[in-house]
DNA sequence: TAAAAGATACTGACCGTTCAGTTTCTTTCT
DNA sequence: AGAAAGAAACTGAACGGTCAGTATCTTTTA
């Protein structure tokens, strides 16, 4: 890899961690230069922005996310409710292996939903995440595997909402939980709730 | 009412709706100022600094939401099950009444997660809503109302987690969404799921 | 040796905060 | 009742500091 290249990555890695510990306001210039080692000349050599770089990890955020996501669960076999725990494995095993760029989305939407800048490109993400649940849904309702009565859209968008939710609450208790206990609490209760019948 | 209790009351309510819509960086004492119609020194007069600001925000979502909805529910007659429809009731309702209020913990203490000075007191209201709805579960589980294999406190988590996703997915999407009927969707699919059985 | 990458030093704007002074309201005195 | 005095609320300008971004110079790399 070439050096520039390198020098990127590492400042977009900088980034990325300030940005979900301090959000994207409460980071600094100075903190990402400082947490890479460089200078504030050789940053902007790099970027033209604060918003750039944000721009960037969003883009990255979605091809190593989203889409990886996606092949992995369309090059997979079996119903859609199969394909659903596929989901939820991969966003877990991600999870644990990419905390930071995983809840980016979730802390930065959060703090940035408002902003012209970057409403749009947030919102594809999510968008394009849903439509993919949503079908997903839909599909395992035609099978007859899920429930008819529902929405597939507002379903998906449960599932987004317990998604986020449950990485948000991991954050925040990130020493007092056991991950995986975690994980699959919340899957048993979103597949078959926690009533008993 | 005093006419400085009812300014304080002005510049609490520009500040949330600023904070919720903006983060608590993204928004300055100016943004504030402008909103009630104010000047900075008027606003510097009853608050200390912007951090208090923050402080008597998080202490008046504690009372409003978190000792009012305990107080609804522990005065409720029933099950755990019922109490705890009850506790869904009571955040749909106070969230449709009290939109920024309610979606202010989620979305502040995921940008002041790691705040010193705003830390302590966010958790702390967590701790208290997570103790009371795992109390809850506890009672259902001894109750046989709700399966014993699951962890009470996990379960908790989770319930919050939806909630806060909840909230979350319906603030990116609020023109978007029936709300009544998103309500209705999350709310069995935590107590049933939405796999046929 | 030319271009890329980085260091240094700087800009103007805006940040949260302070404060001397003015206005507005309330109480006291005659 | 009406003027005087005092308290409370607010103004507007300024403070030091930090922000994102830039201009200029030096070093490294190919």
């Amino acid at each position: 890899m070439k050096r520039s290249e390198e020098t990127e990555k590492k400042i977009i890695q900088a980034a990325l961690e300030l940005f979900v510990r301090k959000g994207y306001h409460g980071t600094s210039i100075n903190d990402i230069t400082r947490k890479v080692g460089l200078t504030k000349g050789a940053l902007y050599s790099h970027f033209s922005s604060k918003g750039e770089l944000l721009l960037r990890i969003i883009d990255e955020f979605k091809t190593r996310f989203i889409d990886e996501m996606m092949r992995t669960v369309n090059e997979s076999q079996g119903n859609a409710l199969e394909k659903l725990h596929r989901i939820i494995s991969f966003n877990s095993q991600f999870a644990f292996k990419n905390q930071d760029l995983c809840v980016f989305l979730t802390f930065l939407t959060t703090e940035l939903s408002t902003d012209v800048d970057f409403e749009p490109p947030l919102k594809n993400v999510y968008r394009e995440y849903q439509q993919f649940v949503s079908r997903l849904i839909q599909q395992g309702i035609n099978q007859g595997l899920f429930k008819q009565e529902l929405d597939p859209d507002l379903v998906a968008l449960t599932f987004m909402a317990l998604h986020d939710g449950v990485l948000h609450q991991w954050v925040l208790n990130r020493n007092n939980i056991d991950g995986q206990q975690y994980i699959s609490t919340f899957r048993n209760i979103f597949l078959h709730g926690f009533v008993k019948h």
